[in-house]
DNA sequence: TATTTTATATGTAATTGACATATAGATATA
DNA sequence: TATATCTATATGTCAATTACATATAAAATA
């Protein structure tokens, strides 16, 4: 099995930023671009604040250097050029790998939770 | 009401880092030093990994300088003199809106699990 | 005497986050 | 036609955070 984890050094066990995960998950649903992943994010309820368009570019660069995702020029369109991002089969086991770490860190957050809630 | 949040940077709505939080759930709970808040965190379940003492130490001069906890040496001891760290009533305040922070981010995370699931 | 435990602290490189800015094609509006 | 807005991607930069290593020193133990 192909140590994703370590390849990007995220959902190693340390407390995850949640970007990323986000954008594999929206990829995993269907192709799509940096433009429409920035709307996405805003509608949808992952985050709970706007992205930062600038990192959503960048991290996208970095999962496609690192062949989590794979990426195509379409130009059909009569709007500028967009670049079409598909998630490759790492980047599956990338997303699965941080739903594991995911659920890790909610339960973490819960015990944070009801600790606080019983010396209230 | 203070702006605790701005001040410290913390809790504002963006991925929360969860050492400061967990520190102060510890402060709260009963006066103590870093040494003994590092053996805390470890055995607690807060975190899903030992914490880095550099960190833990340095977040503790900040949360000082910041006002948010309040230090007194003790040399009492037969062993290395400690710094025993005390919350404030800020200190609490910035607990309760890191409380707040959480519950959302928690949600968060169960919104992207629930959402992963449903692609599975 | 040497090592380990207790205890605090700093150095530093890599990563991330936040915010601004650059570039450019396409469309709408004044 | 000129200008502004929308669509779309991308880079620059500073501050904060993380991870890992190292420094310092008192006290206890082997």
């Amino acid at each position: 099995m192909i140590d994703t984890a370590a390849k990007c050094g995220c959902p190693s066990g340390r407390t995850p930023r949640f970007l990323q995960p986000c954008i594999l998950l929206l990829l995993k649903k269907k192709k799509s671009y940096g433009y429409e992943i920035i709307e996405n994010l805003s509608k949808g309820c992952f985050l709970e604040t706007q992205p930062d368009a600038g990192a959503v570019y960048r991290i996208l660069r970095k999962l496609e250097k690192d062949e989590f995702v794979k990426s195509t020029w379409d130009t059909e369109d009569k709007r500028p050029a967009k670049r079409i991002y598909k998630i490759t089969t790492d980047g599956n086991k990338l997303l699965d790998q941080w739903a594991k770490s995911i659920m890790e860190k909610r339960d973490s957050l819960n015990i944070f939770l009801s600790n606080y809630d019983k010396i209230k």
